[in-house]
Parts: C-alpha cells; structure tokens; sequence
DNA sequence: AAGAAAATGAGGAACGTACCTCAATTTTCA
DNA sequence: TGAAAATTGAGGTACGTTCCTCATTTTCTT
C-alpha cells in the first residue's frame, strides 16, 4: 500500500539493507549477479528513491555560484532578479546561490574569479559570458578541478560546458526574420538591423538566422548592413536617424540587441510609429512598454525565470550527478506580440501557515 | 557558517526545542510574547525550515487525482502524457498521481465520480471538464469536503476552484486574431472558422477574442460564421469543402479546436497548402507536422508540460497550506511557427546513478 | 585444500524536523 | 494564599536515506 524503502527492497531481494545501499549508490564490492537482482527487486516494487530522505541523510548543500556581466542591458537585470527569486525558492532545497557580476570590459578579472573557485566550496556555477579564449581556458580548468558549469544565456560551445540553458539564438533569429517578412507581406523594401556589437555570438547567429530567412523566403525584402550602437543611447538615436533620412524604403527595423528604450523614444518623437515593422529580442520593461505603446510589433523572447530555475536545477543534477529532465529543460524561443503579453502575476489570497 | 536549525533557534530565544516546535507549527499553549521571541530570533538568524526534513518527518504522502475527458482529441492525450510525466518525476517528492478518464457524453458520472473522492484518502483533484450546473455543484462540494481543485487547462470560473492552471482562452482568440490579420496584410477577403463545437466555453471565447481584434484592427478582413464539425474528420471535409466552393475569396482559415489532421489532409489532396493563412491551436503531433508541412502557419498553444507540472505544484501548495509562486505558475501564451518548434528533447548523455 | 580476496551481513549514528508524553514551572484567579 | 490552569522543558521515537565499522560468509587462486 505504502511506497517501498530500501528495506523492502532488501526483503525482496534477499540480500541485506547493506548491499541495496551499495547498489544503489553504486559503491563497489558487489557481484554483478547481485546487482541484478537488487535492481529487478526495484523495478519490481516500483520503488522511487525518496530524495528528500536522501538529500537529508547526505546533509549535502549546495553552493551554487551565479555570474552575469555588470551593467549589459535590461535583459542581464531581468536575468539577475530571476536568479535571486528562483535561489529563495531553492533555498528549501538547500540550495544556495551567491549571484555575483563581473566588469565586462576585463575579462581577466572573470577569470580569476573562477580560478578562485574551489570544488569544496562550490557545487557549481552557472555563467553568462562571451566566449573569448580567457574565458574558454578558466572554465575548462574549472571543469578540470571537476565543478559543473552551465552556460546561461549566451552559450559557450567549445569549452566543454556541462549544460546550456537558453535558447538557440540562430533559431531565434530565423524566427524573427519569418515575422519581419509575413508582417511586411506584399511590401518591398529595406529592412534596418540595429545590434549593440556585432563581435557578440549570439548577434551574429540571430542576424544569419534573419537573413537566411529574408533570403529564401522574401526576396521583396532587403537587409541593410549592421548599424552597431555599443550600448549607447545617443549612438543609435544618430545613427538610426540618419540611415532612415538617407534612406526613404525602410520598411522594417531589426532590433538585434538592446536599445529599446531609445528606439521607442526616437520613434515617437519623430512621429514614426507604425510607420516600420519593428522586431527586438527579450522581455523587459523597456521592451514591454514599447510592445503596449505600438513601438514595437514582436519580440523574441526567452523566459528569465524559466532560465533561472533551470539552471538551478541543471546544476543541482550535475552536482548529484541525476540525470536531468530533458523535457522539463529545454527552453522555448516565445513569440511575444501585444495580444499575449504576459499580465504581472495575479494576485491571490496566501494561507498565513509557517 | 551552515544553516540554522531549529535547536539554533531554541538556543537563540532561549527557550526549549519543543516550544521552537509549537510556535514552528501554530501548536496551542504558547504565550504571546514567547511566540514573539521566537519568531525574533528566527528571522535574526534567517532561519528557513527544511522543507525535505520537514515533509519526512510528517510522512506525508499526497494523492492527488487527475481527471480528463475520454477521447477529446489529440490535445488532452497529449496532456494525459504529461501527466503522467510529471506525476513520475513528483513521486520523488511523495507525490502520487491517479489519472483517470471520465467519458464525456454524461456529466453524471463525472460528478459521481467526484463524489466519492473523500478528504483522507485524496489530497487534491485536477480536473478538466465543462461548466455545466452539474459539475459546478460536484465541484462546490468537493471543496466544502475541504479538497483542494484545480481546474485545468479550461477554467471553471464560478466553481470557486482554488486555482486555473491554463492560459486565458479570449487573450489566445485575440492573439491568434492579430496573427491572421497581419499575416493577410493587404488582403481583402473572408476568413472561415471551424470548431469542434461551439458549446464549449473555450471555443466560445477564443472565437469572441478573435472577432473583436478582426473586426477593430482588419476591416479588410470578414469573418464568417463558425462551421460545427462536432469532432468528426468527415463533417469537417464536407462541410469545409463546401464552403471553399462556395466562396471564393476566403484568404484565411483559423481552427479552434481539434481537426489538424482532417484539414492538413483537405487542403493536401485538394493542392490548396499555402493557398491561405491558417491559424490554429494547440501544439500536438497533428499540427505540429502539419506546420511543418506548411499546411498550417501558426499555432497558438500551451505547454503541456508546464500545465502538468503546474498543477501538480499548486495541488501540493494548497494540500500543504503554502502560498504558491505567482510567477512560476503564470502559463504563457505561447505563438508557434516552423521556425520556433521546440524540437525533440536533444539527447544528452546520461549518468548511470540511479 | 589452505589461504587470500571478495562479497555480504549486521548494526548503528546521523541528517532536520514532527509529534508525543510526562514532569516541572509559572501564571491566574477565587 | 492556595489550588487550578496555563505554559514550558526534557527527552524520546520516527521518517527514509547515507555512510560508517566490523564480523562473517562465499568465492577465487594456486
């Protein structure tokens, strides 16, 4: 009637409580035979290890380390508050998560942080980062030192990371350039990409995703080159301006990047809405606004707090070595228009219990 | 340096282990002030009960029950999948699921069943189903027997279910509504509806959120009145193909319920694929292969995955008298192209621990 | 067949919390 | 003031696992 222990297992088998411990937490000295027929006892019982029992009897818990470039947009603070939010919620779990930033503009100094980190202390780490060969050699060397590391975000392909938790940025731009094209259906003319840096990875798989896409599939449409911003308001409201002056077929904006706060504001003060399809990338305030204004027909978006929890709970398997839930961890590339924009989250009576 | 325990806390207040105990868990026989020393000294030493030590020493375990409509089409299948995912990966956590199908033509035996379900042996009830006055009345004294009920993926309003696990189906209707429309851009014509049936309140209110976008924000486009296929591939073949031969500017088709197969197959044999926009809903094996295919342009879905694990969680929340995580449980709305479909789950090597 | 090596059994302590009983202390109030 | 009532303390067992140690049994080697 009850869920089986490890003592009915034992029973089942006919071994002792001692070599279904051994078993099942693959210690060696035991017969191969054995092994089978503890594992058949299991799977004959149904039996499901209580990992809250187990995870207790461990007294294991884990640090988790998180680190996102200081400063970089909305997106990156978006990001962080989800961290801190899922590492409350984790907490229960013993899991915790000292959530740290780096200056972006040295990337020695990230590196040393995570040559600092030592298996001891930490269960894993979870990092958004550009993949520059100081960034490849610290996170191979602390695979080396045997920490997990999940790449969030941004991924890091080359350096044997153990998980990616984001999504697919060239999908992700394939899927932009389907909306720019539909959107702009029985239209011709150009189409503007804005982007931050185009020295960025995952700038550059979304713009090759969108023009694959324009290429094929809408020759009516044409992709202008790359109008770079670095991360500067003034950059884009310049030289936006001055391309849509010298150029009169615009027909759509791409935003690759950041910058949505300063396109709105351009677009508005220039009397412009409506006028251009406008695509961005990622959820934000900013971006959200400018969705609820009209400034900005679809973005593209990946959920923070999925991102979050996921890679929590990737390091959490990683760090016990489980194999994670393939399913519950892949990360969908969402369409977000205004018409399903998600509401801040209702209200609802909470029990006052402990 | 670890995390306090409740001896900590004992210590800290300066009272004994069982007092920490009574005030922990709202037992009688405390005096006001203690219960103020306590709580004091465990949120100056930020104390978090340990949830898996917690739930062990009670020895809880949680039934829950599930209970979908038989037949129903590919969607609920699909959710019955999940559900039964879930409930494998919850069974970690003591969390057992009984899933059931009820059939659909007579509420009675629904409500019956629901009858029957009594506070000691069942810890919380999913349910799909209409809201008919039947269910409604089995629904309220389900929860008057003290049964938590989540409602999920079609919500039961006026039920005063205890959450709705499931996305806003006039907010879908709209959202599918803008898609339509700004993929016929420049067009002029008539977009045809079909429905499984329009006694459905989901149906009812996807078609009402779809109109009113339509008729406010594509003038240039008329919607036509909903064609009824009661489920049947056949109904859905005539009745569509009648109307196409009827009519000769439909530029649009939007499907708002089940029949992706039935429609892939039409507009395959009859050489139409590309011929107009179509819009459905629901991502399962049919419409997913009929996006493929370019039978179908886009889907408006809800993870199944998420509902399921969604529900599971809420049931637990509200079986343990815990507030829920807004946030977490906040189901998207989700826009499906070929571009975006999540894929298969990627394989990933896996680690031989059990 | 003897000795070595490998496999298995028996038992116990611990993890952090829940929940119980009974005794000791403090407070209340007639 | 004294008895009753309320509050608090002390200590134990349990939950299902992990991870020890040490003794015993089985299997392998030569």
């Amino acid at each position: 009637m009850t869920r089986p222990t490890v003592n009915d297992i034992a029973r089942e088998a006919g071994v002792s409580l001692a070599t279904v411990d051994r078993v099942l937490n693959a210690r060696p000295g035991v017969r191969e035979k054995t092994i089978l027929a503890v594992n058949e006892a299991i799977s004959r019982l149904g039996y499901v290890r209580d990992l809250a029992a187990a995870n207790l009897a461990r007294s294991r818990s884990y640090r988790m380390v998180a680190l996102l470039p200081d400063g970089g947009g909305q997106f990156v603070q978006t990001l962080a508050d989800a961290l801190a939010e899922a590492a409350t919620l984790a907490a229960a779990t013993r899991t915790e998560l000292d959530l740290r930033r780096y200056p972006p503009e040295d990337m020695h100094v990230l590196s040393a942080v995570l040559a600092e980190l030592q298996p001891e202390e930490v269960a894993g780490v979870a990092l958004m980062a550009p993949e520059t060969p100081v960034i490849r050699d610290a996170v191979r060397a602390l695979r080396g030192r045997g920490i997990p590391l999940v790449a969030i975000g941004s991924d890091l392909p080359n350096t044997g990371r153990d998980h990616f938790v984001g999504i697919d940025s060239h999908a992700a731009g394939r899927t932009a350039g389907v909306l720019m094209g539909r959107f702009c259906r029985g239209l011709t003319g150009r189409v503007l990409v804005i982007a931050d840096s185009m020295l960025l990875r995952d700038s550059i798989e979304r713009r090759r995703g969108f023009d694959e896409v324009l290429l094929a599939s809408f020759p009516t449409l044409d992709v202008l080159p790359t109008l770079e911003t670095h991360g500067s308001a003034d950059t884009l409201r310049q030289a936006v301006g001055a391309c849509l002056a010298a150029t009169p077929d615009v027909v759509g904006l791409y935003l690759l990047g950041s910058g949505h706060r300063a396109l709105a504001t351009l677009l508005r003060d220039k009397g412009l809405t409506g006028r251009f399809v406008v695509i961005g990338h990622e959820l934000t305030p900013h971006s959200r606004s400018a969705l609820l204004a009209g400034h900005l027909d679809a973005v593209i978006a990946q959920n923070p707090g999925h991102l979050a929890r996921s890679a929590l709970r990737v390091l959490r398997a990683k760090a016990d070595r489980i194999a994670i839930d393939e399913g519950q961890e892949q990360l969908r590339i969402e369409v977000v228009i205004r018409e399903n924009l998600p509401g801040e989250p209702r209200e609802e009576r909470q029990s006052d219990a402990a």
